[in-house]
DNA sequence: GTGAAAGCGCTAACAG
DNA sequence: CTGTTAGCGCTTTCAC
């Protein structure tokens, strides 16, 4: 492991001058920038991480912090956030808060406060005013994804728009009995995801002039599993039975579908369906869905960064950054039988 | 951000005392600890990783370098080497060298020399002789998980043994025609793993004297749609359709549940499927597999790693690390017709 | 445009 | 058992 030392001395020039050549800040002449690259090059070197964040302040290196890895979201996110820093020259250090036991507080505690991050990025996390405060301690950047913290700059989709155009898109389609399986309320504590995706759904359903009826939502938990079940309770009535269901995800979306061939019903013929996320599984299910992008999230939390990190007086403008979201048409989706 | 020097003098000590009570290294007198660990307490005093690298050598940081995030195995293996590792006091760098761009190289040429790392995973990677002479360059320990990388210490499941596991399970159902979804050439490039269940799998139809017919192997890309569409074509012909599928993949085997279904077939009254992985789906669609344990691969990796980190003269004792797997039966699979 | 030198905050001998 | 001290390998003033 050659140091900065021997690329000074085979360039014939001062560890100083090495230092901002590599580093490409302060004025350097084209010749000696020239001598120090190819010295560089010819020893392989690479500058130790711990001494140039220790000298400089700044590790090169972001925290990612999610609840767990699974599902399909949470890694896109993280790996939408990896290519952009890499791209930056930035390592990603991922926390993952699953496990329930005291993770967590040994995260926001220690392993944050190391002072190996330059920033946070927080995905779909309620944080607690504790573990805000314990960040802001560090007095690094933070921007949020999916979750609303705080005071914290967060990327999120409109869901309440999401759930409006999926609504929409079957009302357009001539349903007017929709269900809606959405998100039981324990899942509501960490970003009342579930709520606003009903919300939408009735005001679009209000705005076409269509009431309301309780009966025609099922909650469920998210997984495929769960969506298979409300759908079963949705479609086994036979009086009344919905024509299209609206799915908060398409995990969910997927049970449905699949409930509803096991009921010997056919989608689209006798019923539609519409998810939410255009997951990995939507294409090969035709599932129609509104997706959201989960890497371009990833990526932008990490731009967002980026920009603050360069010129720090830089202050939120708003708050909230919305994401883009589209409707994906497949084959779940048609007009009513009949 | 208080410093060691703020810890020491609360505590009325010297900052080396301060250093050996928090790390645990050197002897020190029960009073004194307590004093420190007070002061260090109610000043929310956490060394700072640099300073404490740069002075030391270690990192408490390992990264783990994957091929990409996608599906279920990868995700699960890092958060179980996450889990191990932040029970350890240690960071997880992740390194992802999906993009196909020069991602990979920038990774081994700049990311992993950076001596942020005490040591590397390397998560199903075919390495070239340069990259792992690059890993070597740093003199770190380097542990690989699921492919063989020359020389290295690595944790592997006899994928042979996985096949004939599953293969035999259908034959002691009596199952004498038993196709087989494995990977196609493609796949082969990074550790073998289609062919070696081929292996597996016709090795298991010879001991049990049943010959191997070539038409009952249809190669797929181990995604859902590719089973799917692999069983397909072995189902559709009339003649000497096969009883049972074998796939190579959990992903695979649903997708050749879906295709069953789709041609009128009852599973496992017709068509017995069974798969490889125990993958988060397999319970819903009750498949039965020959479960692994990805998450218990990752742990398992980290285990190796502290151990090698503490007592540096341990060598690898024999180079490869047999993980396990077995047989969980569900619902996908039974005796054959008549 | 370049070099000298003073740290960054900690750890690890080495004394005592 | 504890304190003193010399770095770890860079970055960054500050002169020149």
């Amino acid at each position: 492991m050659a140091g900065i030392e021997d690329v000074a001395r085979l360039a014939g020039v001062s560890t100083a001058t090495v230092s901002r050549t590599l580093s490409g800040k302060g004025p350097v002449s084209a010749a000696t920038r020239l001598k120090v690259e190819a010295a560089a090059e010819q020893l392989g070197y690479v500058v130790s991480a711990s001494a140039s964040s220790l000298a400089s302040g700044r590790t090169k290196n972001i925290g990612v912090v999610i609840p767990f890895l699974g599902g399909w979201f949470f890694p896109s996110v993280v790996e939408g956030a990896q290519r952009a820093l890499l791209r930056n020259g930035y390592d990603l250090t991922l926390y993952n808060l699953a496990g329930g036991g005291d993770e967590r507080a040994s995260v926001f505690d220690n392993f944050l406060l190391r002072q190996r991050l330059d920033a946070v990025i927080a995905v779909s996390l309620e944080l607690t005013e504790h573990e805000v405060d314990r960040l802001y301690a560090v007095g690094k950047p933070l921007v949020g994804v999916g979750g609303p913290i705080g005071g914290v700059r967060t990327l999120t989709i409109d869901d309440r728009a999401v759930a409006r155009l999926a609504t929409e898109h079957l009302l357009s389609l001539g349903h007017t009995r929709i269900g809606h399986v959405g998100g039981s309320k324990e899942f509501d504590l960490d970003f009342h995801l579930p709520t606003n995706r009903r919300i939408g759904y009735e005001a679009a359903l209000e705005t076409a002039g269509i009431g309301v009826w309780a009966e025609l939502f099922e909650p469920a938990d998210f997984t495929m599993r769960g969506g298979y079940q409300a759908a079963r309770r949705l479609l086994e009535r036979d009086h009344d039975r919905p024509t299209a269901i609206f799915a908060a995800s398409d995990e969910m979306a997927i049970g449905c579908i699949l409930a509803a061939r096991d009921l010997g019903l056919t989608v689209p013929g006798d019923i539609s369906v519409i998810g939410v996320d255009d997951h990995e599984l939507a294409d090969f299910f035709g599932l129609t869905t509104i997706a959201q992008f989960p890497q371009g999230q990833g990526e932008k939390a990490v731009d967002v960064l980026m920009e603050q990190l360069r010129d720090r007086p830089v202050e939120p403008v708003g708050l909230n950054i919305s994401m883009p979201f589209e409707l994906k048409q497949r084959s779940s989706t048609a007009a009513p039988p009949r």
